[in-house]
DNA sequence: TAACTCAATCGTAATCATTCTTATTTACAA
DNA sequence: TTGTAAATAAGAATGATTACGATTGAGTTA
């Protein structure tokens, strides 16, 4: 998801755009891998002196509502990335940059036959390790 | 992993046995699904009034480290149960009730495939919904 | 079995991420 | 341009988890 739709997404939910929205989107589409409300917070106070915390996390948690960004949780945080849309799919995630890597593999079909009588709302299937580039440095 | 393996598992790490690690293995053994350190907390208090937070977290991370326990994220509170030592698979959980049911799918093999420069440590399959008992109460 | 030693536990304070509360500001519709 | 509900600020509160100095106890050794 870009910049453009995750507003219009806002938009289409009934709520506002702002600037602090539209530089949180930036932010996540700009480092295109899974950060924290730390991180991310650390980011806006370069602009914003003394962002508040509850702004920060309002807006993740909206985003993840709406669909804009999707989470996870890495040793012991929430973590955060802009949401993709197109298809489904699963992710490598790397342990040190936090970026991902799409995973086309996914065995629900397979594993529904074995689960008949269970009532099946999600599944997360992840991968974690270190990317190539993270390896060597 | 029953009690007397992770008693054997305890010694052969250099631990001690004390009456309060035995407890937390029972409790363990005896619910059979994950729980929060709250819920053992809570057991625990019914035998030992006010029970240290320290040494609840810190058998439950040693467990954890030694292989007795696993571990998951559920709603953002760490999850544990008895490890299930016999061979590698994953797990369907229930939302409600935590009780978990072995999936012998795994698709890492495959998933290998299109990994070749990543250094895969570790992989995540989970399965979440509600149990036949939790569809119908 | 006594005494020794280091691990385990206690009791509580501290920390960390996150949520809540009230007052104020702002986006945007009318 | 103005009115109003939504968004934000500022910081206190919460809830899970960790840390710490003092004390207790398990298992070893004499």
């Amino acid at each position: 998801m870009n910049i453009d739709e995750a507003i219009e997404c806002l938009k289409e939910n009934g709520y506002k755009t702002t600037g602090k929205r539209k530089d949180i989107l930036t932010y996540f589409n700009e480092v295109d891998g899974y950060r924290t409300a730390k991180d991310l917070i650390q980011h806006l106070e370069e602009t914003y002196d003394g962002i508040s915390f509850d702004t920060v996390y309002r807006n993740l948690h909206l985003y993840n509502e709406v669909g804009i960004l999707e989470t996870t949780e890495l040793n012991g945080e929430k973590h955060f990335r802009m949401n993709c849309t197109h298809h489904h799919h699963h992710h490598f995630i790397c342990k040190d940059c936090g970026k991902t890597k799409e995973i086309e593999v996914c065995p629900m079909n397979e594993v529904k036959k074995s689960l008949k009588n269970y009532m099946i709302e999600d599944h997360k299937f992840e991968i974690y390790g270190l990317c190539p580039k993270c390896q060597t440095a």
